[in-house]
DNA sequence: TTGAAAGCGTTACCAT
DNA sequence: ATGGTAACGCTTTCAA
C-alpha cells in the first residue's frame, strides 16, 4: 500500500500539500493540485482511515442500536439509515440488543471505543431509564422509543393518536368490547395503550388489556385464549406487527371471519396484511421516513453539536381494510 | 480520555507492560499484572482502537454486503452474522447494494479502506463475474450466491435439489402444467430453474418459465397474467418469498382456491406462509444457520489464511402444507 | 520478565 | 500558497 509520503515524493511536494489536496483542494494552486492528483491516480493511493481516525480523534461511522434487525420495522429503518450513511461517506455498524439492557450498554461502550460520530438508538424501557446522554462522547438520536422529556434528538410516531384512531375506527363500526394485545419492553406499547384507553373511555367503555411478549407466538396464544374465553371480545387490536400476525393466525385457526364474527385492526402495514384473505386494517408507519429523518437529525447534530435537541413526530397513516367493518358487515 | 501512558504512569510500569497485560497477560508477573489492572480500572481506561488498527494494519471488523437487508432472507443471515461477530469482538458493517454491481465494488473498496478482517458477500451475477479474490486484501465468504468454481469459501443452499423436490411434490399430487416464477439477477434463481426443469423433464413435461424482477409486485403481475391467460397452468411455483407472496395475492384476487383450483408451492418459510388462509407448501431455508456457518468459515479463514477454500451446502427443508395437495383435494 | 524507542499514516500547527 | 515537524495511542522489535 502506498502512503501519503509516496504520493508526495512522486508529485514532488510535501505531505502537507497532498493532505490539503484531499481535504481542501481549493487551497492548493491548480497546477500543483493536478500534479498531486495524477500521482494519486498513478499509485492508486487510498487514504489510511485508521491513521486519519487516530489523528482526528473521530470516525466516520454511525452505530444503529436496535432490539432485533429481524423486525420489519427496524429493517426498514436500518435500510433508510444505511442509505443516508452511504451518501454521506459514513459507515453503519449494526447492533442487535435483544431487548437486553446490558447488551445495549455494551454496544454503547463499543461505539465509544470506535469513536463513532453518532448513534441511532431504540432503547428498551430499562435502557432508557439508565441512559445519560452526557455519559457518551457521541450524539444520540432516539427512534421509535423515548421518554417525553429526554433531552436528545428523537424521531417518534404519534402512537397515542394512531392507536386512538384505530380504536375509534372499530368503535365507529359498532364494536363495543375491544381487547388490546400490547407488547411489553417498549414505550411505544405504553403510548398505544394510552390511546386505546382514551378512545374507549370517551365512550364510557372498559378497556381489556393483555400485556404479552412482542412475538407472534405470544400474540397467537393470547388471542386464542381471548377467543375461547368466557366473555369473548367482539374485536381485537394488536399493538404491533408480530402480535397482529399472531392474532390473525388465532382468528383463522378458530374458524372465525373478520369482520363478520370478530373485528380486527393493528399496527404495521406489513406486506402480508394486504392479502385478500387477511385484509386487515392497519396503521402504516412511515418506517423509511423515520430512518431517514433520524439520519438527517444526526447529520445536522454532527454539524452543529450545540443546537437544541429536536423532537420530530411523524403521523401514522390509517389503511382502511375489511377487517374493521361493522360486526354485521360479514353478511353483506 | 486516558491513554496507555497514563495507565503506565499510575501503575509505575512501562507502556509495554500495560500493552502486554492487555494482549498476553500470562507473560506478565501476577503482582505487576494486578497493579496494572487496578490502574486500568481506576482510570476507566479504554484502548484506542484507531491506534491499535493503525499499528496492526488490520481492523476487528466484518463487512456484510447484500442486495437489500429488507429481504427476510438477508435479515436472518445478517442477524446470525452479527451474533457471531459480537461474540468474537468483531464489529459488523452493513452494506446494501440494490443489486447494483458498481455499488458492490464501491463497498468492497470501502471495506479495503477500513482494513476489514473479512467480508461476507452475496454477489449479483454481474458482481460475481467481475469479482477477483486476489484483488482484495481481506478474505471473502460468499453466501447464497456463487459460481460453482469460485475459489473462495462459500455457504449455499442446494437450490437445485430443493426446487426439484418442490416440483416433484406438485407432480406427485397430480399437477401437470406447472409454471415457474423466477427472479432475475441471482444465481439461485438459475439453479432453482434447473431443478424445476429437471423434475419436469423426468416426466416428459414442458417447462413454462417467467423471469421477472424479484419483487412482490412483479410476481403478482406475472401470476395474474398467467391465471388470466389462454392456457392457464394448473400449478404455480415461486422461486423466492417475494414472488410467492405476489403469487398468493394474485391467486386470492382472482378468487381461486389452493389447492382446489390451482396448486402452489414456493421458496422461503416466511411467517405469513403458515396462516391458515394461505397454508402454502414451501422450502424452508436454514437462514440463521447459513449466516452462522458463513461467520464460522470467516473466523476459521482469518485464523488460517492458507487453508483450502471450503464449500458448505445446506439442505432446504420441505414444509408440506395444503396448497400442494392434489387438484381434486379441494373437494374433500 | 521488563523497558526504551521506533514507527504505523495522517493532520494541524507554525513557519516561510 | 507551501513545507517541516510534532503528535495522535498503540504494538513490536530489540536489548537488558
Amino acid at each position: 500500500m502506498s502512503s501519503i509520503k509516496d504520493v508526495a515524493a512522486r508529485a514532488g511536494v510535501s505531505t502537507t500539500t497532498v493532505s490539503r489536496v484531499l481535504s481542501q483542494p481549493q487551497a492548493v494552486r491548480p497546477a500543483l493540485r493536478a500534479q498531486v492528483e495524477q500521482a494519486i491516480a498513478e499509485l492508486g493511493y487510498r487514504p489510511n482511515l485508521a491513521a486519519r481516525r487516530l489523528r482526528q480523534q473521530r470516525a466516520s461511522l454511525l452505530g444503529l442500536i436496535v432490539s432485533d434487525i429481524r423486525s420489519p420495522f427496524f429493517t426498514d429503518v436500518g435500510r433508510a439509515v444505511e442509505d443516508m450513511a452511504y451518501r454521506h461517506g459514513l459507515r453503519l455498524i449494526l447492533c442487535n440488543t435483544d431487548e437486553d439492557p446490558d447488551k445495549e450498554h455494551s454496544y454503547l461502550q463499543l461505539m465509544a471505543d470506535e469513536q463513532a460520530s453518532g448513534v441511532i438508538y431504540s432503547p428498551t424501557l430499562e435502557g432508557l431509564r439508565r441512559f445519560r446522554p452526557a455519559a457518551w462522547p457521541f450524539p444520540v438520536v432516539m427512534v421509535d422509543r423515548a421518554l417525553p422529556d429526554t433531552a436528545v434528538d428523537r424521531v417518534l410516531l404519534d402512537n397515542r393518536a394512531a392507536a386512538q384512531q384505530l380504536t375509534g375506527q372499530l368503535l365507529a363500526a359498532g364494536y363495543r368490547r375491544i381487547a388490546l394485545l400490547v407488547g411489553t419492553h417498549s414505550t411505544t406499547g405504553q403510548e398505544r395503550q394510552a390511546g386505546y384507553e382514551a378512545a374507549l373511555q370517551a365512550q364510557g367503555l372498559a378497556p381489556q388489556v393483555l400485556r404479552v411478549a412482542p412475538t407472534r407466538e405470544a400474540g397467537a396464544q393470547a388471542a386464542a385464549a381471548l377467543l375461547a374465553g368466557p366473555d369473548r371480545p367482539d374485536a381485537l387490536l394488536a399493538s404491533n406487527g408480530l402480535l397482529l400476525l399472531g392474532a390473525v393466525q388465532a382468528i383463522q385457526s378458530a374458524g372465525l371471519r373478520t369482520p363478520g364474527q370478530i373485528g380486527l385492526a393493528g399496527f404495521d402495514n406489513n406486506d402480508w396484511t394486504a392479502l385478500p384473505s387477511v385484509d386487515v386494517t392497519v396503521i402504516a408507519q412511515p418506517t423509511y421516513d423515520i430512518g431517514r429523518t433520524a439520519a438527517e437529525l444526526m447529520l445536522q447534530r454532527i454539524d452543529d453539536p450545540q443546537r437544541p435537541p429536536r423532537k420530530v413526530v411523524l403521523e401514522g397513516q390509517l389503511v382502511l381494510r375489511g377487517s374493521s367493518r361493522g360486526p354485521q358487515a360479514g353478511t353483506l
